[in-house]
RNA sequence: GGGCCGGUAGCUCAGUCCGGCAGAGCGACGGACUCUUAAUCCGUCGGUCGCGUGUUCAAAUCGCGCCCGGCCCGCCA
């Protein structure tokens, strides 16, 4: 993990000046107008438009930032991917672009997860590590809790990591920079002490969003040295000592209340932190952040605070906005602590970093479904969006115009050789661990072209293994699986069983797979047996299951011997 | 109480910004490949565009009012 290297602000400066106390009227800013009216075909096009339009300085920041509460899922990805696409598109057009991520990684941790995950993303309960010992750090910042797995520095320096590790498997460089460190550093001085010194405007802008804010109200947390806890009772504020004095009460998070020690002490205000309405413009200060995407959770509270509190308290020009929608899993919310989360780990078993890329890539706005059941329907897209590309299916113009700007950013080193097996093709494939077979099978059904580059070949093949992931893990149509070391339970009558010896008998005499193919259907018809019951017998002889691959061919593939004595049952 | 998204073919969705013949993929059905089973190829089937209403020569598309589904905010972050 990184930290931006920002030169450290003077001790004096303008900004310690009061604001007045007057009124103001602050127009709303809509979030979700950012992409609204915009002729753009690619939304990422709308958003950089937006952008452009305000003249920002080079490099031009685009940020965003979550918590490290616990295992990163595909809603924090979708954070961080939004942005990429819009510094990619911006990029495009010759900008210098600085892609930052804040790990908010001293905001305090409320409750604990049911699950974790190690740092190679396996999935633990919250059993498996020392949960009392975990519960004990209520209310503290993430990275002063010990890291559960006794590795990384601490609880959100293992999280950000696992984090920054789904970032790049997704080919997606991004530079994250530690909220903590940014405190520590000194990065957030001024601006603390700003907003310190016009506490009373502070109060006054924040209360009209939140109701808990009184005249004790000071817009800062500071860290308990008895106890580590941040909390929320300010007792006194001495500028001149960058100090802040407080007493260690109980926090009420809403769910439940963390108790605190009763301390009382002062610290400096590098040891504690602002609270979220605040830190937010602070961070587009401190980063000079011109582009910030936002979940729809932030567009009805964070944001009109937070522009309100950037124009009258922070004094800092606000980025442009973009709300995305959340997506589902599976038709319901993603929830990390109830456990309904996929990690990009896992769906990096299923389908290629690019056909997760392009899942980012369609209209932010929309709120959509992630389907591991349904995962074929997403690939299948992303092949079509890709033979697009390169012009192999007619498509609407605007379609068009979407793909040949968007594909780019997809696959950032578009190859017209490519080759793609189709999905559920790839997931019949699966059923054979034999890598030669499967690659014969798949030049022979078409799949692959006789003059295909090695490489082409190597990635399309690579398609196979998550294809057979994909199966198993639904236990879906596709899931074949060859019954190679045991014979299945199995109940034929006389004639089926008549059909299979002589359907041994013909293999046994060496013949191809086509020509097995057509046998089957003759020796059917021999026997009076019904073609579609003894192709039934087949798949259960040798798969245990209803259906599966064309079944001459594929026998023609297996070891002799094998798919004899099978066919008489023997073994 | 408020916000946003969605409702179009059996399924998943595009089309709505900017009104002009109702679209794609999957699926189902029929056929071809000496051969009902993955794939491939050909063909067929597919829709009260959630409901109502207004505007218009013309509405899936624009306005208004509803209904249904989902999520979010009104604690914290």
């Amino acid at each position: 993990m990184t930290t931006t290297g920002q030169t450290s602000f003077p001790t004096t400066s303008k900004h310690l000046i009061p604001i007045p106390m007057t009124a103001d009227d602050t127009p709303e800013i809509d979030p979700y107008e950012t992409l609204a009216g915009s002729d753009q075909p690619f939304w990422a096009d709308a958003a950089a438009d937006a952008i452009e339009a305000r003249s920002p300085d080079e490099p031009i920041v685009i940020k965003g930032g979550v918590s490290p509460s616990g295992i990163p899922h595909l809603g924090h990805v979708n954070e961080i991917l939004r942005a990429y696409y819009v510094a990619e598109a911006l990029r495009a057009r010759g900008h210098e672009v600085r892609q930052v991520f804040t790990s908010d990684d001293r905001d305090r941790l409320r409750k604990l997860p049911r699950q974790l995950a190690d740092l190679d993303g396996n999935i633990v309960g919250l059993g498996d590590v020392d949960a009392g010992a975990l519960g004990r750090n209520l209310g503290r910042p993430y990275t002063d809790i010990p890291d559960p797995f006794g590795v990384s520095d601490s609880y959100g320096e293992h999280f950000t990591e696992l984090l920054h590790r789904s970032v790049d498997d997704l080919g997606i460089d991004v530079e994250f920079v530690s909220n903590t460190r940014l405190y520590e550093d000194g990065e957030f001085d001024e601006v603390v002490r700003h907003v310190l010194t016009n506490r009373e405007r502070a109060r006054e802008v924040l209360s009209a969003y939140q109701d808990k804010v009184d005249e004790t109200y000071v817009p800062f947390f500071a860290i308990c040295e008895a106890c580590g806890q941040l909390t929320e009772t300010i007792t006194d504020v001495d500028l001149d000592a960058s100090e802040v004095s407080y007493a260690c009460t109980d926090i009420d998070t809403g769910e439940q209340t963390i108790s605190g020690c009763g301390h009382e002490g002062t610290v400096s205000i590098r040891n504690g932190k602002l609270p979220w309405r605040f830190e937010w413009p602070a961070q587009w200060k401190i980063l000079d952040v011109d582009f910030e995407p936002f979940g729809k959770d932030h567009a009805e509270g964070s944001w009109p605070s937070g522009v309100d509190i950037a124009r009258n308290v922070v004094d800092v020009e606000l980025p442009v906005p973009m709300v995305y929608e959340w997506f589902t899993l599976e038709g319901e919310a993603l929830s990390s602590s109830s456990g309904h989360v996929v990690t990009v780990d896992e769906v990096l078993d299923l389908l290629e970093a690019e056909v997760l890329r392009y899942f980012f890539v369609k209209e932010p706005l929309k709120q959509r479904d992630f389907s591991v059941e349904r995962i074929d329907q997403l690939v299948d897209e992303f092949d079509r969006f890709e033979r697009t590309y390169f012009g192999e299916r007619e498509t609407t113009e605007s379609d068009r115009e979407f793909v040949e700007r968007a594909y780019p950013m997809v696959v950032t080193d578009p190859r017209e050789e490519r080759i793609r097996i189709p999905y559920t093709f790839a997931a019949v494939l699966g059923m054979t661990d034999d890598e030669d077979l499967r690659e014969e099978i798949a030049r022979k059904e078409g799949h692959i072209p006789e003059d295909a580059p090695a490489w082409a070949v190597e990635d399309a093949l690579g398609r196979i293994e998550r294809a057979r992931n994909w199966a198993r893990r639904t236990g879906n149509e596709f899931d074949y699986e060859l019954k190679r070391t045991e014979l299945p339970t199995v109940d034929f009558d006389d004639r089926v069983e008549a059909a299979l010896d002589d359907l041994a008998a013909f293999v046994a005499e060496g013949h191809d797979g086509e020509t097995i193919q057509g046998e089957i259907y003759e020796t059917a018809r021999r026997h009076d047996v019904d073609v579609g019951e003894f192709f039934a017998a087949g798949y259960r002889l040798f798969f245990d299951d209803e259906q599966g691959p064309k079944l001459g061919t594929f026998l023609g593939k297996l070891d002799r011997e094998f798919v004899v004595a099978r066919l008489r049952r023997e073994q």
